[in-house]
DNA sequence: CCGGGAGATGATACCGCTAACCTTTATTCG
DNA sequence: CGAATAAAGGTTAGCGGTATCATCTCCCGG
């Protein structure tokens, strides 16, 4: 404002200049106010907005070796369930102060690998994994690096550091069990492609865990794979219903596959439950709109970001130390489709 | 791996000791390896990977003042509509080596504001910003770091540099326009808050213009403003069909709104569009599986991340200069709703 | 046989900030 | 009243890279 030289931006010396006082000072009257005069911190003040400086973070966190950047690497950001946990981080952090670096792997450990590689670099403070599990040479990096880490994705045996989640496979199990008190005999699992992730592993387990506890056998005509998206959920009801399973519940272990199901049979004309009940995985705004409503999980997406947050936030700045795992819960919502 | 101090990341000279040759070769190596001869790159490279280097972009962005970092900021983070266009910017900037930073605004100008100055201090390479109005101050310290900046809410005409986005004026007008063609005339406009953005704002105009241009009075009774979300479009479809103004087809201009209506619908045993015509303004798949599927508008979200990025990207690496306006088109998408 | 340009590598000085230590000037109290 | 202590501010030396220029070798043509 001030005939500031365009294209440069203002350094904290130029501040000094202009409020008479040593680098140094402006530095302190800006991080720690308390340790400067109050006259002195007013005219950093006002020298500082006078020459419209912002500090240089850069030069800040290599100075200091302290660094307010947390590096995230999801999946997929165009999943509105990472994206509830995205806007838990989100919210925390900027309370805290702290940045967010994102990057989505694409379900794959390679390309986790080069984020992590790419964070690592940027000196990220800490670090929030979904995925949970990892190349070797991810792993061996952020050793090296000895940052926190957090994982979100599932509540797995053999953390990093830290976990924050709840279990994919009690959540899976839970269900199971309440569509077999429920009556059910013959239910049909869908789930996402098992060789992409832990969690599609944890709940398919989760199932067959339930099974077994009732004496029931696992019949594969009643379990499918497919990929992610509406279209696959109308595709597995085809296929369950025409398999010789012959199922009398269907559970869609994640994704929209519940919806594009329950749609289906709404075009059909199906009653549901009538000639099949349906039970979904993510509690979805929508699942409690349709007709009937799709009984289905409350999973605490956005908490886990918060909480994923948090944790690694008591770590940095030193109110927290070694490992932890935060079993947030799961709870079954009942509705009229089963 | 080879008896690396733990706690300390291995520097540059460290790797330069191990390949015997000094600190600026080893920079060449890494970031010029051409001008490295091939022996040399070899000892160098061997020696990276033995000490587990990995350059530390603070100290090289501070010192060459080059970042490789773009800023994001978005209303929110937790809307699949935002999440298409983050997803797009995220690919386009891998492949490129760029890293990306998020903050959510909370469809507030204050909030931009804190973002805009977090990201100048980190100093990133250029700035995405979803909104197209923005207070006093963030517009002053933009122009003061001199950084590119890309906007795409909408294709606003007082761009701060660069637009990558499509008319939703223009949008809004041939949605009405489609309708007033198949013969509705009560047409009802529902919308987000119009106080929140200029997207809003531009949609109403857009209604408007294609009424006038048919001859059509604008009917206060027949536009409503809700807040986002399933529930509210439940609530509109009351509210209008109840309000007076007897629409003979309700224009959702945003958000999930029309799902929620069209839901109601199903839920009411209403005929669409016998009871009512509905229409949409994004392109969610579960549109097109609704009972009936709802006539929508597709918009290019991916499709603006992915130019968002590149138009950036051209401005950052000196392939392009100067202000650029880029539209991106709608489409009707026309299905039985309608 | 020597001047000179190209190619490969090194030395040095920063980038903008902060940690750590130092000086100066009150303030306190036995 | 003087030594001890605190409060406020300054000085200096890096943090870990890169820009820039200098140096050294090698090879060429005249």
């Amino acid at each position: 404002m001030d005939g500031d030289p365009p294209g440069a931006a203002a350094r904290m010396r130029d501040v000094a200049r202009v409020a008479q006082v040593s680098a140094m000072t402006v530095s302190r009257a800006l991080k720690d106010p308390e340790r400067v005069s109050p006259e002195v911190r007013a005219r950093v003040e006002e020298a500082v907005r006078r020459v419209g400086y912002v500090p240089n973070r850069l030069a800040g966190s290599l100075s200091s070796s302290r660094s307010n950047v947390i590096g995230l690497v999801v999946p997929s950001i165009d999943n509105s369930l990472f994206a509830s946990t995205i806007q838990g981080i989100s919210d925390v952090l900027r309370r805290h102060g702290h940045e967010l670096m994102i990057a989505s792997s694409g379900y794959g450990e390679a390309a986790e690998e080069a984020a992590i590689r790419a964070f690592l670099g940027q000196r990220v403070a800490g670090l929030i994994l979904h995925d949970t599990t990892h190349s070797p040479e991810a792993v061996a990096m952020i050793r090296r690096a000895g940052i926190p880490v957090v994982e979100n994705g599932t509540l797995t045996r053999q953390p990093l550091d830290m976990v924050v989640s709840y279990s994919n496979h009690d959540a899976a199990m839970a269900m199971t069990r309440h569509l077999l008190r429920l009556g059910y005999r013959r239910i049909g699992f869908v789930t996402l492609p098992l060789a992409a992730n832990e969690r599609s592993r944890d709940r398919r387990r989760g199932y067959a865990a339930a099974l077994e506890e009732a004496g029931l056998p696992y019949d594969a005509r009643l379990v499918l794979e497919v990929p992610p998206g509406l279209a696959a959920g109308v595709e597995a009801l085809d296929r369950l219903l025409a398999g010789g399973g012959d199922p009398d519940a269907i559970f869609f272990a994640g994704d929209v596959l519940a919806i594009g199901a329950a749609l289906e049979c709404n075009r059909r004309g199906w009653p549901v439950p009538g000639r099949v009940a349906i039970a979904a995985f993510d509690n979805i705004d929508l699942l409690g709109h349709l007709v009937p409503p799709v009984t289905t999980l409350r999973l605490p997406r956005h908490e886990i970001g918060r909480r994923s947050a948090e944790v690694l936030l008591d770590r940095i700045e030193g109110r927290a130390t070694g490992p932890l795992a935060v079993d947030l819960r799961f709870e079954i919502i009942h509705r009229a489709s089963t």
